[in-house]
RNA sequence: CGCGGGGUGGAGCAGCCUGGUAGCUCGUCGGGCUCAUAACCCGAAGGUCGUAGGUUCAAAUCCUACCCCCGCAACCA
């Protein structure tokens, strides 16, 4: 038994939820799902970030308090999780009183250590915006938003001494051995952080004098803590620091975050820094999934073309989201979501595939077997091609590569249509009943097995199955004992079947 | 010299790190079956792996140059 505590990035309150966010999501609670199975201990977070300017702004633009604003959308977040059968543990606000102390608390702890200094900032500041520009942010030279000329501002902000940590950060990345050593994946992300780290690297301004929705330096209130200080804090805060130092002690340090591309900066550099400067552990791995397209363009509000969680869930179910999400691309890999590939995909792999196998399955149990399960024989026709590619499952989670995963599932399934197609069972039925019996028996039990692999990927489907096979114990507890004490499938005989409508009604 | 991703049979993709018979899904064609969601199963056709060089006994896979597409400003995983 160990502990495993994984995290999806907290969302940005400034809009509701989205395909992109529920991937992310998704991919996490597949994992969760999964290594409970496996008899670990897991804590699952996932929240909102909810501070800072635009968020701000967006409330305004909508004439409602801040906190208002953010309670209605982190409400939202929760819905469409809750909708999506994702199995977090926990939901972290980041305007939660309990997140702000505890912010305070790690940068009074950073202030300590004497890795925060005092300056003056200089740059160009966009007063539509309110907020500082980079030079290589600027378009022409002007506000890439509302383009306009930004004025040359100055403010004192504190600065944490990043820069320190350069070195350090490139051994704990590349070497091994090094006792603060975490992993990056997919390589080619690592390969940037390196290269970057290898550059240049300037020192962090972690506070805004001209913020107000924040939180405040707890040395000094005229400033506000930068909005990503307080994002990264959560996965530290979610679980209890700096109050509750059993319970961090017990699930610190992460073992996995996973997050898209435009913040892995924050997450390979940033934050293993401030853990560094404050000398806690850095968190295990971190894996960063790509950006996707829809229909080969760019997901945007100005396109007009956002998809929603819940429009997904409408045209294909919640599995059937669930599915399509994680099956579209390799994990890590950028990728395109096409509306007729994705039926495409639907019909194949969910309707023909895994939904009529069931529905085949137990037509032919009601018809031959009086819907009743068949006593055991130990007969091995096709149980162990089928175990062969359940198997890759483990490999392939290990790896995030759940496309894969889902597709040793899916040949597992082909594996069994072709095994009812070999043995023709209602020619047996004909012929040799005892025969077919046997037969059907064997088949049977393969699909509770593979319920067991579908669960994590697909819980809904996996209880429904279960349902069918007129299971009436815990579909969890079962899936557990199979997997952590190598369990037989054992199906009791006589059980009687519930053939139901199709899981996966033709697109 | 800003950074990165990609160009593989009709479509969408995997393989490239760790060179050695080019794989998957869909589509097409032919056959089988009738338990099933006009679903399932078997077989076939179809690719000089963007272009040009190079390394090698051997390159989709490594190296160089070039061409083309797409992200990297905003809402945003």
């Amino acid at each position: 038994m160990s502990r495993f505590y994984l995290t999806t990035p907290i969302y940005y309150v400034n809009d509701v939820p989205h395909a992109g966010h529920a991937y992310t999501t998704i991919a996490t609670d597949v994992l969760a799902r999964w290594y409970r199975l496996q008899g670990e201990e897991v804590f699952f977070l996932t929240g909102t970030d909810e501070h800072g300017t635009k968020i701000a702004q967006a409330a305004a633009a909508r004439n409602r308090a801040p906190q208002e604003y953010c309670d209605e959308i982190a409400a939202q977040f929760q819905q469409a999780w809750k909708d999506l059968r994702v199995s977090n543990d926990s939901f972290i606000r980041t305007t939660a009183p309990a997140h702000a102390r505890a912010v305070q608390s790690f940068l009074k702890a950073l202030w300590e250590k004497g890795v925060i200094y005092k300056a003056r900032y200089q740059g160009k500041y966009c007063v539509q915006c309110e907020r500082f520009y980079a030079e290589d942010e600027l378009i022409g030279g002007l506000c890439p938003d509302h383009r306009i000329p930004p004025e040359v501002q100055s403010e004192d902000n504190y600065f944490f001494r990043l820069s320190d940590f350069r070195e350090t950060l490139l051994a704990a990345i590349t070497d091994e051995n090094h006792p603060q050593h975490f992993k990056i994946y997919p390589l080619a992300r690592r390969n940037e952080v390196i290269g970057k780290l290898k550059q240049d690297v300037n020192d962090l301004s972690i506070s805004r004098a001209t913020l107000s929705w924040g939180i405040p330096l707890p040395w000094d209130r005229s400033q506000t803590t930068y909005v990503w200080v307080d994002a990264l804090l959560n996965y530290l805060t979610a679980i209890g620091y700096p109050d509750d130092p059993r319970h961090v002690e017990e699930w610190w340090p992460a073992q996995l975050h996973l997050m898209a591309k435009d913040i892995l900066w924050f997450h390979a550099v940033i934050w293993p820094a401030l853990l560094m400067a404050t000398e806690m552990k850095l968190p295990k791995k971190i894996f960063v999934h790509g950006f996707f397209t829809v229909n080969g363009q760019k997901m945007s509000k100005s396109m007009g073309n956002v998809i929603r969680p819940a429009d997904l869930i409408k045209e294909f179910g919640v599995d059937g989201t669930r599915y399509l999400l994680l099956s579209a691309f390799p994990f890590g890999a950028d990728g395109d979501f096409n509306q007729d590939l994705m039926k495409t995909a639907y019909n194949a792999a969910l309707a023909n595939d895994l939904g009529n196998l069931i529905s085949r399955s137990f037509t032919m149990v009601e018809n031959f077997c009086g819907a009743k399960v068949p006593p055991p024989d130990d007969k091995n026709r096709v149980t162990s091609r089928v175990l062969e590619e359940l198997k890759k499952v483990r490999d392939h989670l290990e790896r995030l590569q759940f496309h894969y995963a889902l597709a040793a599932i899916i040949a597992a399934v082909e594996r069994l249509n072709g095994f009812i197609e070999e043995q023709a069972p209602w020619k047996l039925a004909k012929t040799a009943p005892a025969e077919c019996q046997s037969v059907l028996r064997e088949l049977l039990a393969c699909i509770k097995m593979m319920s067991f692999y579908l669960w994590p990927f697909m819980p809904d489907t996996a209880h429904a199955v279960w349902k069918q096979l007129g299971q009436t114990d815990d579909l969890e507890a079962g899936a557990k004992r199979y997997f952590v004490h190598q369990g037989p499938v054992d199906l009791a005989a006589g059980q009687v079947t519930q053939k139901d409508a199709p899981l996966f009604p033709r697109k």
